[in-house]
Formats: C-alpha cells, structure tokens, sequence
DNA sequence: TAGATTGTTAATCGATTAACAATC
DNA sequence: TAGATTGTTAATCGATTAACAATC
C-alpha cells in the first residue's frame, strides 16, 4: 500500500544517496528470489541503524507491514518512483571521449530510465557515428536537434576547458537538468538543477578516510 | 603559515565533498594568476555562506590573514596534504572495459596523486597490452604481481556480478583502500575502507532535484 | 587610520537515534 | 497467542550559522 504524502521540504542528500545504495541493495535481493524483507534485515547488510531505513522509506510513502516489513517489488518501484526513475527522461550527451563513451555504452534505461537520444562532439572525426546505437553528432547541430526533441537532461563530458561554454549553450537552449562529469564549477541561473559527478569528490573521501584510519590506529591498538 | 593540529574525529563527508570542490577552484584561480582569496570571494563563486568556508579551511590548519584572506597556492597544497594528494599512491585497476579504460586515460598522478602502476581482467583478448603506459595483466597475475609491489589502493571497475569476488581477493593479499565503481553493495572487513564512486547516487540527486524543482515550481509562483 | 576579513565562542537548525505503543 | 516489526513522538547529536572581538 502506499500512502499519498506532500513533499514540500527537499529531501537531504545524503537521504538520496542511501535511497540509490537500497535499490541496488533490493536489485541484488529480487535476483535471488527473496521478497519480502525488512528494516532489520537490511540493516544487516548496509550497516544502517533499522530507525533511519524506515524513516528513509517512510519519505516513499510506501507502508510495511508489522511483523513482516516490505515487499522487495514494491519497495524497489516506490523508491524508483520517488527518485524519479520510473518515468523515463530523454538526455543528450557532450563529449564522447572515453568517459562518454563508457556512460553511452552503459545500459541507464533498464533500471534509471535515462535515454540518450544523442551524443555531441566538436571533434569531426568523432561525429556521425553510432555508439551504442546512439549517434554522434558534430557539436554546431545541438541547437536544431534540441528543437526537434523535448530534451530533460544533458550529460556533460568534455575537457574541463569547455565545460562552462557547453553549460551556457545548454542554458539558453532550455536544457533544466545538468549532470557534470568535467572538473569545473559551473555557473548557472538558479531555475537550472546542476549535479556533479565528480570523481573526484569520491576519490578524497576514499584517500582521507585511509589517513584516518592510519592514524586512529597509532593511537587505538588493537 | 600551517598550525599543527590533531584530527581525532573523522571528517564528516560533506565536508570532503566541500573540500574536492574548493581544490578544483582553486586550480581554477590558480590559472587565471589570482594569488589571494578569502572566504568572502569564494563564497561568491561557490555560494556556500563565508563562515562555513572559513571552518572548513580551520580543518587543514591553515591560518589565514585578516583583510588579506589566504593564499591561493598555500590554501590549494593545505586541502591537498589534508586529504592525502600530495603522497601520492600506488593503485591498480581491475577490469579494463570502457569505463576502467577511461580511468587509466586521466591523468590522475598529476593532482590527486593516485598512480596506476598496472590494471587486471579476466577477459584474455583485453590483457598483455599497454593502455596510455599502464600494462594489462590477466586477473590470475594479481597475486604474484602485488607482492612485488607495494598497492595501497585498487579501484574495481569490472560487472557488478564479479565485484565481491574481486574484493575478496584484494582483501586476501592485504589491499586497505578500494574505490568501487561497480553496483554493489561490497562486503568487507572493518578494517578495508570502500568507497563507492556509483554514478547511481549522483543520478539519483539529480533525478529528485528536478522533480522537487518541478513541484515547488506549482506552489510558488516566479 | 578605516574597514575587510580573520578565528572564536555561542546559538540554531536539521538529521539521526531512542523509546514505545500498535499490529499482523 | 507471542514476538517481530511497524510507524509515531520525543530526545540527542552533530553540522551549520550567527555574532563579534581581534587584527593587518
């Protein structure tokens, strides 16, 4: 069952961070057969307190039933519903050096509903060609593409050099959701939604946490 | 001028996040010859509140100038050294598919100092070449190959059906770092720091954030 | 000097966690 | 039924923000 609920405040991110970590949580449990899970026995496996998953999926509207908890099906389509998954969104793609050409390569439709319908390059002999069945086109077409095809989301992936003109193009062309995969801080008027995808951000997370736990354990013998 | 300060609590990870984007504007800075800044300036590129700013940089220990503010080069090399750039760390990479192929391609060495020294796979016709200098080796050379070297940190690039085996393996031959781009949840020891790099968390905030923009869009009207 | 910016100390805000009655 | 798990309400914890004296 699910309840019908306003959701006027955003939700936090790291709330959409751990709502990507249960769905493929929940992907790997629909694969071996199990359906019916619970806060407690996802908490085992992400080493989340059971409190917060509930209160994560209470933000889905989704209700569990005491005693048994969720159903695997419905609590992977509720939280692909609130992420927004379930609808689909047409994107485009900038850049297709190797990077891009790993993100156009990748199946996003199945499970994220993210369709390229096209990827630009201002590199000629990277243009019109297919990847992925997915054609490439020179840089200079994007405007008139743009107007033949309602366009959600634009993937950026160039040098961070040109980032920023790419982003200012895709502004005026009416693009509203924009997700950075280049090393530059994009500016932006405020109606338009920016994620970065940085590795990098990823990356200092992984080597601080490798100094702490050096440290900490100077100090804590174990 | 760097005071020395001990770190006993964990960085929290907005924080590091804040701190990846600080360096990359920094960098930004840096090229355009700009050799001050303050939190003042910096809050006006970034739009994070002054103050927030300042308590990050107090994290790195460095101490800056009233009415001067920080040095740009000074301030960039304190983020680096917090966060272990500045080492520089021997990696290796398994799987050597689109996606593992375009992380050996980025000059990584150069600010971040992670330095691939080589890269594994499974899949035959991909070993025994060199991608941009770095050799492939089949998955079975692992073991002799890291007693060789000294690797603090391995990156897992290949299908989500294989990755746990792959970590289990890089925890048996004493790996403590490992940076998971494929989608799924690793089980490891406490002791093994994972950070998961899925471009999925960051799809799934860009995904909300526009259904959220949509929304509050309806109830106040611009 | 005057004023911009610093670092410190205290207040606020929001996210996480705890406690527990309700329930299948 | 008994007990596991739910959702609600309240408490705690930590991160962000505010206020302001110190300073080049």
């Amino acid at each position: 069952m699910v309840k019908t609920m306003k959701n006027s405040r955003k939700t936090s991110l790291p709330v959409l961070r751990r709502f990507s970590v249960y769905h493929h949580v929940l992907l790997e449990l629909k694969q071996q057969g199990i359906q019916t899970t619970s806060s407690t026995k996802l908490s085992e496996i992400l080493e989340y307190k059971p409190i917060q998953i509930r209160k994560d999926i209470q933000l889905t509207g989704l209700v569990g039933k005491p005693k048994k908890g969720f159903s695997v099906v419905e609590l992977e389509s509720a939280i692909k519903k609130f992420l927004g998954w379930s609808t689909g969104y047409k994107a485009v793609l900038f850049g297709a050096g190797s990077l891009g050409t790993a993100l156009l390569k990748y199946p996003w439709i199945e499970e994220y509903g993210l369709h390229f319908v096209a990827a630009f390059d201002k590199v000629q002999t990277r243009s019109n060609i297919l990847i992925n069945n997915i054609p490439v086109y020179h840089t200079d077409f994007f405007s008139t593409f743009i107007k033949k095809h309602k366009i959600e989301i634009a993937v950026i992936a160039v040098p961070a050099e040109s980032a920023q003109h790419v982003a200012d193009s895709l502004v005026e062309n009416g693009i509203h959701g924009i997700w950075n995969f280049s090393y530059t801080h994009l500016r932006v008027p405020a109606y338009v939604t920016v994620e970065n995808a940085q590795f990098t951000q990823s990356l200092a997370i992984l080597t601080r946490r490798l100094i702490e736990s050096q440290t900490s354990g100077l100090e804590i013998k174990e």
